[in-house]
DNA sequence: GAGCACTGC
């Protein structure tokens, strides 16, 4: 293995990167670097663009300091909100506790929700279902679990507190396994995906909200826990909402369960008259007050505005005294907001403080996230270009000035073709304040708002479209059936989604024969419901099982479902990559076969990290792609799939396939494009798909997403018979007649090796 | 011949 290098990341991980760092800046000279330095470099090509800028000589010689002032964006000041001073009393007492743990107990007893301890238990003894509004840093999160622990809940049952996301999940069950002096995994737990660390001793148990959904499907009256705390409400992710309603049920037929909802203020009271007038027990955080500031008039160029504003904050405020933040909705805009950035304060010269520039987004390699959470060397300030990464999923300490351009990337799925769209829209009041609040962890704070103050009251929502309203059901829908909710146009959602979306999700269920005419679960759909996955790659693997083919289409399933490409290509080697890619197609086979092959060559080579580098693969992306597998043939085994292997016949693969994404079929048209057979809609293969010049006359893909055209992503060529074959009941004889090939384009549409 | 908000099971 090459030096420096550590394949599962961690300690290594600095000297790794400086020593590929080392490497690409040689070949930068003498452009011979070999491929594994490159990889190593960049990663991904988000490298290059986010920190690598060597050579670039484009200073912008017109721009002096005066220009920060030409430019000049008026703001107006119009409201503080408030917060809470932290008590210096405390601070001290706590300072001098003795022991680390003593120090920990003393800590406990300054969070602001320390003198609401016992009111807090009164009301959880007097009502079922509590509201509960703590702002961040009241403590509710540590310390309510623990009262109610120490109150004698525990006796009855597990506590349970769900978070969003993952590592919260983790972090907080660390912490408080540490204050009460446990091991963590023993009395303090915590549930994730891939991870359970819990045992039989567990009483406070954290987990994701997706976790506690799966949990309930295996035991629908949560009976091994006595109180539920959903913590982070107000973000209304799917899983959150789902457990709404699912608790609120559960509450009925069960008196003995205390739930308690935490959630932002702004819409606290839409909690409470949701939970039948459920009481509010409000908390005070520990927030500093912000400033908020409003431009005079609108900006049509928000990027322009930000970078303006950004430097003006720089030039006119202190240096040294806080960082600036700047919320932007994507890479793209990150990278040139970044660049713009640079060439005007290199314009600037020593006539100002260094300005460090930190971007940070999602698919950002980890090793460079890292520099945003770096201190800001002495009398420089640092500017943090931030997707809405920033806004909830991670904490920057330092900061004292947000940005906000008001506006946020945001998926869409229209229930209506099933196609999904990433739009720009404008964020929500409750998100705005969200990131103002961002400026006001560690001192009073200013937040620039590059709207007026009018849009802020009279345009913005008041809270975000709720997830559940945006997406695809068809997973919604098969696990709230599995639980017994037949009907769900009339169940008690908060929001409830679309009912176009409902349908479209029933109709489809029904398709893959997971429900009977009667709305009924069949012996398939509950097989089905058992796997974390979209109901038609479900389905896929139960088909397996028909056609003995079930450990092959078991690694299609996870490598689907890998949130990036698996397929490494960086921007000056895509001829390279594009080449090595080639090879996982060999046999004219489809992107399906192509993504198995990238499994099994990898799994042949015992899950080689050099293999991926020489073959232009994420290395990330496929320890995913191994995760989900591991998970699904478990689950497989469960539910009595036998797994077998059958690499030799790639119809049976094809027709599994085909068992899940029969109604994504598409037959090519006399143009190159392709026609949806059932409801008629124009789509176009991606070019990244390995069938995108063959261009077979039949097809099924696995998604249908907008960007600049209608493109399928994830395609395999199918024979139209078989359609009618595997559904008889959604396909007849004369949808998939064939006209011949004479009206298709010249060499296209052959049936290549079918 | 193209485009990558953010989570989660």
């Amino acid at each position: 293995m090459p030096d420096g290098y550590d394949e599962e990341g961690g300690v290594n991980q600095e000297k790794r990167f400086a020593v590929a760092l080392e490497r690409y800046i040689d070949s930068k000279d003498g452009d011979k670097m070999n491929l594994f330095a490159e990889q190593e470099a960049w990663e991904d090509h988000q490298i290059n663009k986010a920190t690598l800028k060597f050579g670039s000589k484009n200073k912008k010689q017109s721009d002096d300091y005066n220009f920060v002032f030409e430019d000049q964006i008026e703001f107006i000041q119009e409201q503080v909100m408030g917060g809470v001073d932290v008590d210096e009393e405390e601070e001290r007492e706590r300072s001098i506790a003795k022991s680390a743990h003593e120090k920990l107990l003393a800590d406990r007893k300054t969070l602001p929700v320390y003198p609401y301890r016992e009111s807090l238990l009164k009301a959880v003894e007097d009502h079922q279902v509590l509201i509960i509004v703590g702002e961040t840093g009241s403590g509710k999160t540590t310390q309510i679990p623990q009262y109610l622990h120490e109150a004698g809940y525990t006796k009855r049952g597990m506590i349970g507190c769900t978070q969003p996301r993952r590592v919260a999940a983790m972090s907080v069950a660390a912490r408080v396994s540490q204050e009460m002096n446990v091991k963590l995994g023993h009395e303090v737990g915590y549930a994730i995906r891939f991870e359970d660390c819990t045992c039989e001793k567990t009483v406070i148990k954290y987990l994701t909200d997706g976790m506690l959904l799966r949990e309930f499907l295996g035991e629908p009256d949560l009976k091994s826990y006595s109180v539920v705390m959903v913590d982070e409400a107000h973000e209304r992710t799917l899983s959150t909402d789902l457990l709404f309603g699912l608790l609120k049920q559960i509450a009925r037929f069960r008196p003995d369960i205390k739930l308690l909802i935490s959630s932002a203020t702004l819409d606290a009271e839409k909690f409470s008259d949701y939970f039948d007038c459920a009481p509010i027990f409000r908390i005070p955080g520990r927030r500093f007050p912000v400033e908020i500031n409003y431009t005079k008039v609108p900006e049509a160029d928000y990027l322009d505005a930000a970078i303006v504003t950004a430097l003006q904050i720089h030039v006119n405020e202190p240096a040294g005294d806080g960082d600036i933040l700047v919320f932007l909705t994507g890479q793209e805009e990150i990278e040139t907001a970044q660049e713009i950035l640079k060439q005007r304060t290199h314009g600037l010269g020593s006539k100002i403080p260094e300005l460090v520039i930190c971007p940070i987004y999602a698919n950002l390699p980890t090793e460079l996230q890292a520099k945003v959470f770096e201190a800001t060397p002495q009398g420089a300030r640092k500017v943090v270009l931030a997707t809405n990464i920033a806004e909830t999923s991670l904490t920057i300490d330092g900061i004292k000035y947000v940005i906000d351009p008001g506006f946020v990337k945001m998926n869409f799925y229209d229930p209506r073709t099933g196609m999904e769209s990433l739009k720009i829209i404008p964020i929500s009041k409750a998100s705005a304040n969200q990131r103002a609040g961002r400026s006001g962890r560690t001192g009073p704070g200013k937040c620039f708002r590059l709207y007026t103050a009018y849009t802020y009251y009279n345009e913005l929502d008041d809270n975000s479209v709720p997830e559940i309203q945006r997406t695809n059901l068809a997973n919604v829908v098969l696990s709230l059936t599995s639980l017994g909710i037949d009907d769900l146009l009339t169940f008690d959602f908060m929001d409830p989604p679309p009912s176009e979306a409902v349908l479209k999700a029933l109709e489809l269920l029904f398709a893959l024969g997971a429900l009977n005419k009667y709305g009924e679960l069949t012996k398939v759909g509950r097989k089905m419901a058992e796997f974390p996955l979209d109901p038609m790659l479900s389905k896929m693997i139960v088909a397996s099982d028909k056609y003995k083919c079930s450990d092959e289409i078991i690694t299609i399933a996870a490598m689907l479902s890998i949130e990036n490409s698996v397929f490494y290509r960086p921007k000056n080697k895509q001829v390279h990559a594009d080449n090595a890619r080639l090879n996982f197609y060999t046999g004219n086979v489809g992107d399906h076969v192509a993504l198995l092959n990238v499994y099994n060559l990898w799994k042949e080579t015992n899950f080689s990290a050099q293999w991926c580098y020489d073959n232009y693969i994420q290395l990330r992306s496929m320890k995913q792609g191994r995760d989900i597998r591991d998970q699904l043939k478990g689950i497989v085994e469960r539910v009595e799939i036998e797994l077998v292997s059958n690499s030799g016949d790639l119809d049976a693969i094809y027709k599994c396939i085909t068992s899940g994404y029969f109604s994504h079929s598409a037959k090519l048209q006399k143009n190159g494009c392709y026609r949806s057979v059932k409801h008629p809609q124009t789509v176009y293969i991606h070019p990244s798909s390995g069938l995108c010049e063959a261009l077979p006359r039949w097809v099924v893909y696995h998604e249908l997403v907008l960007t600049t055209k209608e493109y399928v992503r994830q395609v395999s060529e199918i024979k139209p018979e078989w359609l009618v074959e595997i559904a008889p009941h959604y396909y007849e004889l004369k949808d998939v007649e064939d006209l011949g090939s004479k009206k298709l384009p010249r060499g296209k549409g052959r049936a290549s090796k079918l």
